[in-house]
DNA sequence: GGCTTGTATTGACGTTCATTGATGCAACCT
DNA sequence: AGGTTGCATCAATGAACGTCAATACAAGCC
């Protein structure tokens, strides 16, 4: 359960993570990676699960938690997390019956890296 | 040209800027607000137009040197510089004849700091 | 004025996405 | 074994998205 997220930034060859987004022009393949990531933060429901998960004491939450926060069905909230699961932001247990999710914080560090815009290009504001 | 961005994340009002992802849950409109943004991020073509804007010496880049970059058309172009202006994310100026983009990094900046995830909700990896 | 070049907008089309009800699977309980 | 609960997967549907050709607009040039 734990081994289906996606090659994520860096994690072996091209490495996006040190890279900022300022630094050079993105080529296609490390643009379509990065995309991938940005793409399921895109979304309020996905936004609300990551910040729910990342801000909850102890760092894991059941998914019998989650789902009744939203007025939205089971299989959807299933849906949104293995979007987020396979975007390599979050990764899950099973422990006995209920399922367990946390959030990868190296992924969102690469991410806060990758945005932070060195003093240079700011010049200009 | 300039005024069209959407208000953007603790502009005035709710300040979503300086609250993290971990720090609590989102509410709907935060939620809705911050997924704006990161969607606009998530497409290659938009994150490529991004950097390539970003790490360009002076900051500024004419639209004339970026459709080229790109097998797309120029209306597609437009339309991604567009949904990045929307966003918050870039502005853009005519001079005579040619429309120039540049990054707002106070943007940027807020994202980053937004998925900065402070030290405690890291100790569970 | 009319022509040319650079950029934005419009309208249409195919694809992807979010959502749901139905179903399947896993673990517990009696 | 049978029943119940928690969660994931499947199949279908409507909405949103990316793309383009055609067109419109803006600025410079003749």
């Amino acid at each position: 359960m734990a081994n289906q997220e996606l090659k994520i930034l860096g994690q072996d060859g091209d490495d996006v993570c040190c890279e900022g987004l300022a630094t050079a022009p993105l080529d296609e393949e490390q643009a379509a990676d990065l995309a991938k990531i940005f793409k399921a933060l895109g979304d309020p429901v996905r936004l609300r699960l990551m910040s729910m998960i990342a801000s909850r004491e102890g760092g894991e939450v059941c998914v019998c938690e989650l789902t009744p926060a939203f007025e939205l069905s089971q299989p959807t909230i299933s849906h949104h997390l293995k979007l987020l699961r396979q975007a390599g932001l979050i990764d899950c247990e099973r422990r006995g019956t209920w399922v367990y999710y946390w959030i990868l914080p190296t992924a969102l560090d690469r991410l806060a890296g990758f945005l932070a815009v060195p003093r240079a290009a700011k010049a200009s504001v």
